[in-house]
DNA sequence: GCGCTTTCCTCAACCGGTAAAGTCCGATTC
DNA sequence: GAATCGGACTTTACCGGTTGAGGAAAGCGC
């Protein structure tokens, strides 16, 4: 395709065209009062007849209001594409986004130091209104910059992490006392946990939640590995916990996503191991693929598009100077199926 | 997080306290010539100190160039998540555009309708300065677009469909080809497949592809059915085919995509059937997914990440006026694991 | 010492909008 | 009949860069 550049349009074609100044098209197409509506009409009719829409980069150059928002994930790209959260979470943005007809700007970056980088970047390049954190780690620097920056910011993780960021966060410990509790009401003794990364805030939340529920219960052995999220790592983890031989072995693992559940699945049905008769399987998130295997799995779900929609208006909360301000969105439910049952004997 | 209006630093304050005027500041860091060392250095070091970078709407305003390339896809946010070919896809993407230091704007749509305008907006509204479509249908309407706007794109589709378009494609009849004949070779004379939505290009080819294939091996019943990709459909659609008499029933079904297959994993165990011994299945694109299972899915493998670079690459050759043209990638190829053996009897 | 390049940098006109101030005019008000 | 007012536009000054046309100073050949 020759990108043979076409005498592009502008408001000055158009308020020719109309017979009227570039300001009176620049209020109608704002919407704004002062224009009589035969006049607004006839500026309306010659933009369609030259095709003509505002240039938005002039737009936001002169109002100094940008409406694209940002989101950096930093996460393997091998690992993203298996991981259903991001995806419907950005679905959850954008269905928000298109509402305000703002749009997303995404990076896939490899560290927190990257991303730090480039959310300056893009703000301080006036490239994005605001941006959205997610995958906050302790002490994690994107809380110092935005605040340097000035930058509005929603940040998808608990206020312990986020510092003064309006935040956005689901109850995690909540939920996996909840998964413990269900586990031991089972009947199950010995629980343990594959985890996500070690470094993000919310795996050391799960973690501790962990502990102190199995504490709590008086259970024996609380048995928690950290991963990177993908297939095999989980399948890895399940494989040493269930090797373990009997009285030691686990009957009954949490993860932290949905994929290692189903890599556990794997893992046992390779070991001959019956799920859950031999050992019950607990997912996290619960996209579709839970209930796509055989068994399918039981999990831990909550919206997570619906999260990503509340993250979204809450950054607008933000950028307007109004709106809600930190709060939690529901807490993931237990939602049994198929992979979780009382142990054996 | 009060967003106080810090006092926005611009190319003139970098200007005044380098000693120099607005225009060498442009020079400096747009790295072009007329700029002696010392100054530049100048220049550089009065720039890190303001923490100015510059703003790159007022940039593409004036130099007229806009380094945002665009991305809607048009599948429902459920299957979305699912998919692990987008992400990886757009992962791909973004590698080759970081490189360029561009980003990527992405949008969510429900149907081509809205894609079109969609891209016209962005397009006429200056946002972007290119786009990648994806997901082609016969006779779509993006290609009569794209001409009509001179917008530079990247079709990813088979220029059969994407007429004009500069295209990067797979092979996919040639894939389909391989794994029919792979499954005959391997004895199966009932091969089935589940194909993905019916509208989209790609799946016509396939289809068409798969009778051909049949009919030139002389296999009875080349069954195939379409779905909208998502593991639900490809859960019934297995079930519909694995609950039809022995000898009638498939003893081979071939997948259009990742989830599907693992939908039907789960169905043939649901239905007590063994995999391989009952039912093969092939997978198609081979996603982390395909190993985590048991058994691991065989599957027609490519490589998507590296797809989505090439298309980015190919765009940029567009924009520039220069570059490949159309081309396809690698043909997918077959990688055997735990779910294809000669059927039983 | 004079013209002629080169090198390095300034100036001012854009890019395509927005927004605040200004103009014009017919309708009220006193 | 002058003063006031509000509606409907127009003017004009930006927004923060880029860009091409100069211009001053230094270097060079003769």
């Amino acid at each position: 395709m020759t990108a043979l550049p076409s005498p592009r349009v502008t408001i000055k074609d158009v308020a020719a065209r109309a017979g009227v100044s570039k300001g009176a098209v620049s209020l109608a197409f704002n919407r704004k009062p002062g224009l009589s509506e035969a006049t607004r009409d006839r500026i309306f009719a010659a933009a369609r007849e030259l095709g003509w829409e505002p240039n938005l980069t002039a737009r936001s150059l002169s109002s100094s209001r940008v409406d694209v928002v940002g989101l950096a994930i930093c996460r393997p790209a091998r690992m993203l594409g298996l991981e259903p959260f991001y995806m419907e979470f950005v679905s959850g943005v954008e269905s928000v986004l298109t509402e305000h007809s703002c749009s997303l700007l995404l990076r896939l970056v490899r560290h927190v130091e990257e991303e730090v980088g480039l959310q300056e970047s893009w703000w301080r390049g006036r490239r994005i209104g605001g941006a959205v954190l997610v995958d906050f780690r302790a002490d994690d620097p994107r809380v110092a910059a935005a605040e340097r920056l000035g930058m509005p910011v929603v940040a998808v993780g608990h206020p312990s992490l986020t510092g003064s960021l309006t935040s956005v966060w689901t109850d995690d410990a909540t939920a996996v006392t909840e998964a413990v509790r269900y586990l031991a009401a089972l009947g199950h003794r010995r629980i343990a946990r594959v985890g996500g990364a070690a470094a993000l805030g919310h795996t050391m939340m799960r973690t501790a939640a962990f502990d102190a529920a199995a504490r709590s219960l008086g259970l024996a052995g609380a048995w928690q590995v950290a991963t990177d999220y993908s297939g095999e790592a989980g399948a890895r983890a399940t494989r040493s916990m269930l090797t373990a031989a009997p009285p030691d072995r686990p009957t009954a693992i949490v993860y932290d996503n949905d994929i290692m559940a189903v890599a556990g699945l794997g893992v046992a049905a390779e070991m001959g191991l019956g799920v859950p008769g031999d050992v019950s399987l607990l997912a996290w998130d619960d996209s579709q693929l839970c209930r796509l295997t055989h068994p399918t799995l039981s999990a831990m779900s909550h919206d997570v598009h619906g999260f990503g929609a509340e993250a979204a208006r809450t950054l607008f909360g933000v950028i307007t100077g109004s709106g809600p301000g930190s709060h939690p969105v529901p807490t993931p439910v237990l939602t049994p199926r198929g992979s979780t049952a009382p142990p054996r004997s």
